[in-house]
DNA sequence: CTAACATACAACCATATGGTTGTACATGGA
DNA sequence: TCCATGTACAACCATATGGTTGTATGTTAG
């Protein structure tokens, strides 16, 4: 999960993951459009390799590199248990109150002072 | 967006963010249960929190940490946007096998090899 | 007031990361 | 066959990261 994790925590990577869902990509492919040398995208391939996100099948003499979905879901899994976490605090607080509270029938808003709505880096 | 990934990169702040997304922690209360030094918990803290992942809110002496799930739904966002342009280059693989193939409604296994069936999120 | 506690922060170190250049090797086309 | 192409890999460098210890500061308990 680290690996997937760190994987996914540059810009470049994120890109070549993309491309590399949307349709197959040669690492020259690739490279033709990052600002950065061949081998450092190379590298690039390598961390998401490594990390299971893409894989290499060789063709001749170039590597066609596609993406593995299945591991972009192991990281959703994981951010939705995240949430789902979080859901179930917000339901023992929502217990908690109507507890205290049993005639109101359930108030619209948590308890918590997160304010959940304002998300201001888009 | 690389912060947010960077900081899920690690086990300890994965710990962290789960541990505040079930009820706010104390510093000290965190760094209670790793085998580092209290600095080190502390860093781990900050690197969730320029993430924003995770707040502190000052309660006397103490900093209560509770997770923002609101930035977790940003990376969720982002594995979704992923899934579908993969869902998205399925659908055109199909479309184009219909086309080639008018009389075959509709192949139940997609012409690549990505085994597609493992998608836990829905 | 003073002592203990919770936190902040700086300095330092080892290692990992992201980039470079250079070299080697296999493959495909002329 | 010969050469350009596509890839792999090593060596190197600057910086970031994850850990340490030590010191300073604010807060609560006695």
């Amino acid at each position: 999960m680290d690996r997937i994790f760190r994987a996914l925590a540059d810009a470049t990577r994120r890109d070549i993951l993309r491309r590399t869902l949307v349709a197959e990509q040669t690492i020259s492919d690739l490279a033709a459009d990052y600002a950065m040398s061949f081998a450092a995208v190379q590298k690039h391939v390598a961390v998401l390799e490594r990390a299971d996100l893409v894989a290499k099948s060789p063709a001749g003499r170039e590597r066609r590199v596609h993406a593995r979905p299945e591991t972009i879901a192991k990281a959703q899994a994981l951010l939705d248990a995240y949430e789902h976490l979080w859901r179930a605090r917000i339901d023992r607080l929502d217990a908690l109150f109507a507890e205290e509270h049993p005639t109101s029938p359930s108030p619209p808003t948590d308890p918590n002072p997160q304010p959940t709505p304002s998300q201001p880096t888009p």
